[in-house]
DNA sequence: AACTTTGGCAACCGCTACTTA
DNA sequence: TTAAGTAGCGGTTGCCAAAGT
């Protein structure tokens, strides 16, 4: 028997109905039956994929919000990248779309907050540790999440970072010694 | 105005975990 | 108990629009 072949790239509107369709009738599951079912010369992994970042209702498809940008950060430095397990926290959010803007956003900034403000890996250890003996958090552990958050958020300036994370820090329970 | 680079996002791939017969 | 099928996850890729030169 000749395998017929499949589609890949962008959805079309049309497949999007299709698949929507087939959805509401045959339920979110057996989605290689479901993808033959259908009609569409999809993958019932692509099906899937469609559905679940694109389709599937109660999605928010807006821009990503500030608490919701503090969540993320909290829960990438509780979970790791363990998108699927963040997204379980944001309702309406994918963990495709969390990975994403974790990517896009969030880790570039480490980068070239690292270039402007700490200039080389040795200086760079070194002001950290400054940082961590500079402040006023009581546990060691928050003083790692400081240092390590100061990572991830490069495009405040050195002052503006630390008064920043404090007031993060206090609205999260992580720490109780704001203002600095 | 034309070309190149960058950023953001959707979709794919490969692997692992789970389910079912 | 186990093998096959299915679902889920995280990393990666490719496309397109916007920004920069």
């Amino acid at each position: 028997m000749q395998e017929e072949e499949l589609r890949r790239g962008q959805w079309l509107e049309e497949e999007d109905e299709k698949l929507a369709m087939i959805v509401a009738i045959l339920g979110e599951r057996r989605w290689d039956a479901l993808a033959k079912a259908s009609g569409l010369k999809r993958s019932g992994k692509s099906c899937r994929l469609r559905w679940l970042n694109y389709l599937r209702p109660n999605l928010k498809h807006g821009h990503i919000t500030a608490d919701e940008e503090r969540v993320i950060i909290r829960l990438q430095k509780e979970f790791g990248n363990k998108w699927s397990k963040i997204a379980k926290q944001l309702p309406g959010r994918t963990d495709n779309e969390i990975k994403n803007y974790w990517r896009s956003h969030l880790r570039k900034k480490a980068l070239i907050y690292e270039q402007e403000c700490f200039g080389d890996n040795s200086s760079n250890s070194q002001q950290k540790t400054s940082i961590s003996e500079k402040g006023d958090c009581s546990s060691a552990e928050s003083l790692a999440n400081e240092v390590t958050l100061l990572d991830w958020i490069p495009s405040w300036s050195y002052e503006q970072s630390r008064m920043e994370l404090h007031m993060y820090f206090c609205s999260s329970n992580l720490c109780s010694c704001y203002p600095p």
